[in-house]
DNA sequence: ATGGCTATATGTTATAGA
């Protein structure tokens, strides 16, 4: 079962080139973040043609999550748990039936910054509250993936220019502890885990030549707990996204689990 | 480098992203 990551940066600027990169790299499961789109709105059609059920949670203008599956999914729900005032979408679960059973979770962790602030305190409270979630579904028996945009760069050798990202909400030493206390839960992250080299990145700014100067960072994770982990045959990020034709700033990465 | 570009809605400018 190959599934895939990809913060597409609007779903409207990324009507060609998402399905383009679908009909390609043929996941069977795909978690997309910042579709900045209401459900209502949602080109459903154009992937439900390609044999996808479709599972939307959006917002007007920003942020907002989706998981397109191949195989069929059951219990979704939408939303973060630990905060009924929270409007933001950014979480959802679904879990897949193949030949056996995945907790799927889909998420596009806050920015955060600037740092100090209101928006950095928003960070590290949604992490905090991540962090329960993710416990709770460890005391399942069910294999999970919680995988999306982190936000977070987890080590210097994970940006070109770690110097550049002192001060920023992706790098502060705060942000980065929060990372590893839902690591540390006993997930694996499955890019790192199969090819640790350094500088590998999944996100090119659009400014200042990012992409041709090779100026990035990795900040989109893959996390499996361990009965997930131990399904994993193999892993990829889809570099060449990059360099097309109307591109989000993020590329895919992806695993394949035996399942 | 003082965010240099991109996307969306609030729309000929503001807000957000990372």
């Amino acid at each position: 079962m190959k599934i895939a990551t990809f913060n597409i940066n609007g779903i409207k600027a990324r009507a060609e080139a998402l399905p383009a990169w679908l009909d390609e790299a043929a996941p069977d499961v795909v978690f997309l973040q910042e579709i900045k789109s209401v459900d209502e709105g949602f080109p459903r059609e154009l992937f439900e043609t390609r044999g996808y059920q479709v599972e939307t949670h959006g917002q007007k203008g920003f942020n907002g999550v989706a998981i397109l599956s191949k195989l069929p999914l059951s219990g979704v729900t939408r939303g973060l748990p630990g905060d009924e005032t929270d409007e933001q979408a950014r979480w959802i679960e679904a879990t897949v039936t193949g030949q056996r059973k995945v907790r799927l979770c889909g998420l596009y962790l806050p920015n955060g910054n600037p740092a100090p602030g209101p928006k950095y305190d928003y960070k590290l409270a949604w992490m905090a509250r991540m962090r329960d979630r993710a416990a709770a579904l460890l005391q399942g028996e069910v294999p999970v993936v919680m995988a999306g945009d982190y936000n977070i760069i987890p080590q210097a050798e994970d940006a070109a220019r770690p110097e550049a990202w002192r001060e920023d909400a992706l790098f502060l030493p705060e942000s980065r502890a929060a990372y590893r206390r839902i690591l540390n839960l006993g997930f694996t992250e499955a890019i790192r885990t199969r090819d640790p080299r350094p500088g590998v990145y999944t996100f090119w700014d659009y400014q200042a030549g990012a992409w041709e100067k090779n100026n990035g960072i990795r900040i989109d994770h893959l996390l499996l707990s361990p009965q997930a982990a131990d399904l994993l045959q193999g892993t990829g990020i889809d570099k060449d996204a990059r360099g097309r034709e109307k591109p989000s700033d993020h590329v895919p990465a992806w695993i394949d689990l035996a399942t």
